[in-house]
DNA sequence: ACCCGAAAGTAGACATTGACTAGTTTCTAG
DNA sequence: CTAGAAACTAGTCAATGTCTACTTTCGGGT
């Protein structure tokens, strides 16, 4: 990796390495998927990206600072996820919703620890970034449930709570499979069933 | 190291302490609710204690061990409270859910850290003590949505998947609230929707 | 009453880590 | 070309979890 290090320090590696910060993310994830999040440390992820460990530094002042930027990506990625899976699924609504908290639990099978740390409890509430990442995903499924209104499915000034009240049950539901209380073929089944007895009692209800 | 001579240590504090693992628990808990998981460390907990540091291992192999424990008797607390709630509010099946919801989310504001701790994602999966202790917690739920079945709410073999469907739900809104998605308030509107429409939906399906 | 093993606790050691600091190298804007 | 900022190195420090060897106390069986 040497490309132009004419002059490096001991090794041939430069003195700057480029992308430091996109690398440490990167390789944080996979350390946070494989290992869980308390294997997760600045120093390790330093000596495998090749630098100092005081390097991250530069990038992370803390490791929780790591931690926040890890939990902000996680918000982009699964709305982006649930954003694709809505696209490629038209049809009529409870199938969209389907699509969507689908693609939901999806995610948190995938990487159970990282929605761990996207909802993780913190002394002082969530940093600003993590923050409006998450309500980036709150707007995304908004917009989702938005579709509802103009097909009648419930009126424009119930579409917030609704969207929350299934934000809400699909997030439960994926605590329970990814903290292994149910199977996750048995997470799919009730992320089918909560869509149909949402959208049942909406209608029901009104 | 007999630097005391035959005597006991310097203090008047006798060799054993007594109840070591019931206060390191306690105060754990407290840690816990004030300074979040990162905070809680075992050899403060000993120091607070007046043990040596060395002393918890007798009771909790590990920092895991100790966070098992305290998930634990997290689920039997909150069952209990659960149970207490629904005993409290006599009346039609929709209070008794919403006595429990409601006692649900006000265990989740109470102790947040504690919660996510319940609902951490392990690299192996919970310990059989958590587990258990977490099965106990929804055979309590179960317990409380038979009685609907008698109410002609629904019908006795959807009362597992209810009961999960609802259980979810409630953790999902306790998520959105402890990671502060949302103020308390709106949570506990959000419940009261959440069983409202629960009810509807579950009665117009079937 | 005694003994002996198990349980509970002490103390010391060790590697690892997060965090801080001072200094060095590279980049970049003016 | 240069000055200052950004990125990185290297050293240090206190704290922590964990392990081990040892000591004290407890309690049951004889």
């Amino acid at each position: 990796m040497s490309t132009f290090g004419y002059r490096g320090p001991v090794s041939d590696r430069p003195f700057h390495h480029g992308n430091l910060r996109a690398v440490l993310l990167d390789q944080a994830e996979t350390v946070l998927r494989e290992r869980g999040i308390d294997a997760l440390s600045l120093r390790e992820l330093a000596r495998e990206a090749g630098v100092s460990h005081g390097a991250p530094r530069s990038h992370f002042i803390d490791r929780n600072a790591l931690l926040d930027a890890l939990a902000e990506r996680g918000f982009v990625r699964l709305a982006d996820e649930i954003r694709d899976a809505v696209s490629r699924a038209p049809g009529d609504h409870a199938r969209v919703l389907r699509a969507a908290g689908s693609a939901y639990l999806r995610f948190a099978v995938r990487e159970p620890a990282l929605l761990d740390l996207m909802f993780a409890t913190k002394v002082d509430g969530p940093s600003g970034a993590v923050r409006s990442a998450a309500e980036r995903l709150f707007d995304t499924m908004t917009g989702i449930m938005g579709v509802g209104v103009e097909a009648g499915a419930y009126d424009a000034g119930d579409v917030g709570r609704l969207t929350l009240l299934l934000s809400a049950t699909v997030q439960g539901i994926s605590a329970l499979v990814t903290s292994r209380r149910i199977p996750t073929p048995q997470g799919e089944a009730l992320v089918d069933d909560a869509i149909t007895i949402f959208l049942a009692g909406v209608s029901a209800v009104r």
